[in-house]
DNA sequence: GTACGTGCAAAGGTTTTGCATTACA
DNA sequence: TGTAATGCAAAACCTTTGCACGTAC
């Protein structure tokens, strides 16, 4: 595994199979979602490894944590600046990449110091939206 | 109490108190802050209760539910549409009712129906700034 | 009077922690 | 070999639920 050598962590076999489960993966999963796909191949795995891994990836910059869903943390291996679309029927979340200018007036701002943002864009999705009756 | 009278609830002591503490309130508080400021009148006030209240207030359009905390969940008595800034450092989150353009692409939204958006910016707010040095 | 709200305690779900054991580097 | 991670279980939180009792309308 060459892929994860310089990402400065000790590099266990359950650590490996959370970092390839996450690889790529765009379903914003909880640490649930990923217990539940690494136990599979790794039986005995915790919840304190798989939250300890995730504490420290998300230190070292290489995960985001979200806080888009009331119930639980969802995780973004996306560490790209983008925004999300969020099912609000289905809670499937899509991830934005699209620029938006987001200046806020200074009277606004006043001191703060604003250093990013975040969109959530909510509606329905396709396979949703079916169920409603929709005439155009 | 006339000021509560046409909110389709009963109004119960218990609930004129929360209605009372949240009428106004900017600092997002949460179930928890509820609790125990509407417990200093009421010592006999229980969790189900106020979590029931918030819940018959959610469902009837006077308060939202906010996912801007990891942690728990946070409530806004004003239900007009805005934006937060929230400081990473102490947590407060402060209102932005200024107005933004978020159209999303065509190719982006697909057939997704977007029904609505919330911004969150994030940053340090002019005390948790002051810990840093800054010179200009 | 009756439907609905309250309060208590217990349970449910998510996340954290302590500690002995194990294993990467 | 030494430091750090794992795994298990228990605990800590936040939130929900069941049920007997009480109260607004």
């Amino acid at each position: 595994m060459q892929k994860y050598k310089d990402i400065g962590l000790k590099l266990t076999p359950q650590r490996l199979a959370i970092l390839d489960f996450l690889d790529g993966n765009m379903d914003h999963p909880s640490a649930d979602d990923i217990y539940k796909a690494v136990s599979v191949r790794y039986p005995t795995m915790s919840f304190a490894t798989v939250y300890n891994t995730l504490d420290s990836l998300r230190e070292k910059g290489y995960i985001t944590e979200l806080t888009i869903d009331p119930a639980k943390k969802r995780f973004d291996p996306c560490t790209k600046m983008h925004h999300h679309l969020i099912c609000t029927s289905c809670k499937r979340v899509h991830d934005i990449h699209a620029d938006f200018l987001l200046e806020l007036p200074e009277q606004v701002k006043g001191d703060f110091r604003v250093t990013g943002n975040h969109i959530e864009f909510y509606g329905l999705c396709p396979t949703c939206d079916k169920g409603h009756e929709r005439r155009i």
